[in-house]
DNA sequence: TATAAACTGTCGCCATCATGACAATTGAGA
DNA sequence: TCTCAATTGTCATGATGGCGACAGTTTATA
């Protein structure tokens, strides 16, 4: 993959967008791009953090594993999206397993480069900074999402979210969502019967329509209504 | 209340106990006593940002309304603990609201002093980033626990944790915890009844014995283990 | 001491949702 | 084209837990 393809990439992600331009400089110089095949495991739940990174293309699972090996899906991290950064900042291990999806290229910046721009670069702490309250109120909005809203409003909140990311992430105004029923069970704690029987009645709302592995959005205000907080 | 009774229960946090000296004193001497009667409302979601707080004595509890109106309460901040930072960082408006449990103390560092900090002091990153890396860390933990575990392990893991609050704030070892059930019900998203029936069973293990308005808690290491991830 | 408010204990009913089962459909790769 | 795995659609069953109701208990306060 070229040097500016990946730049153009990560240029449409907002943080990244509003760093100073040689702090984004020294991130794409000292990021190595790394290749996963699908499913497989970048890092899991209390190893040691090695790294900082960025998708560039597929995209990344973020888990839990409950005691009974259920796993819970925290997201999914879409192209142009940071993640990585608590453990590196605070040395503490990772706080989920991250396995990449589809084939995934990541940006891995090291942990030495990181910890030498936070050394070097008084700026550095300023955006990391800004990066960790987007995190905290993300997360927010999950506790938020999973205790005002039904598993509807769930489910219609994600899909919506999903939608989002796809078209920040690119020009083409797509109107497909690929994902199975069951990996939507996933991230909202629910069963594939329930989220089925959801997604039917969306779809006789005109909302959206089903198809194998894919799911198409028609009315994409109607979904940010119902997954309103 | 005298400056340095404030800073004993202030060195009792392990955020603040771990400050440069100089920057503790900074807070110390920019920050203003600020006392709320019980109910009283600190600040409620969507409100801009006034300041950096610390409860020096009462709790604030934290909480997010339902479209019906039903609170969900997110958590009760303790004596020691600082919070509001987030909105102060990024600008955004407030994430919660806050009201005042108990009668409530707090210190109060106001918007003006804290950019200030930021300003001059480059060492303020980096504590606000540990601050901040904290924040997330408990949060996702908040997300761990709803996914993965019962009502009663969520309980016993909330039990546990105002226990450990109540251990690390006095030095003596109280088995008290003050709280309704009413109040427990809403901290874990359940209902009086239910969390009445979970009780009872946690009583009838003499984990803990039921009292009006309180607990008290037989066994620790009980609570701990039912409440684990 | 009397009274009201807050809190606890318990029951029954009902809605939600997880789960197992099984058939039908789709798509990828041999 | 054929085959198999992945995915979807649907049903019956059972467990969980919310909620209203009501009685009993404790505490604060006049």
């Amino acid at each position: 993959m070229q040097s500016n393809e990946v730049r153009k990439i990560l240029s449409q992600n907002a943080w990244f967008a509003s760093l100073p331009e040689y702090l984004a400089d020294k991130l794409l110089e000292k990021g190595k791009l790394k290749v996963l095949h699908s499913q497989q495991i970048l890092h899991q739940k209390h190893d040691s953090a090695d790294g900082f990174y960025c998708v560039v293309s597929g995209r990344i699972r973020v888990s839990n594993f409950t005691v009974e090996g259920k796993e819970l899906v925290l997201t999914w991290i879409q192209p142009g999206n940071w993640f990585g950064e608590i453990s590196l900042l605070d040395g503490q291990p990772r706080t989920h397993d991250a396995h990449a999806e589809d084939i995934t290229t990541l940006l891995k910046v090291p942990k030495s480069a990181f910890k030498q721009l936070l050394k070097e670069h008084q700026d550095w702490y300023q955006c990391i900074t800004r990066l960790l309250c987007q995190r905290v109120r993300a997360t927010f909005s999950l506790i938020d999402e999973t205790g005002c809203l039904s598993l509807k409003g769930q489910l219609c909140r994600r899909l919506s979210l999903m939608y989002q990311g796809l078209e920040e992430q690119q020009n083409i105004k797509t109107m497909v969502l690929s994902i199975s029923q069951d990996a939507l069970a996933q991230l909202i704690h629910s069963s594939r019967q329930t989220v089925n029987k959801i997604l039917q009645s969306l779809q006789a709302e005109k909302i959206i329509d089903l198809r194998y592995g894919k799911i198409l959005v028609l009315n994409k205000r109607a979904l940010e209504e119902l997954g309103q907080i």
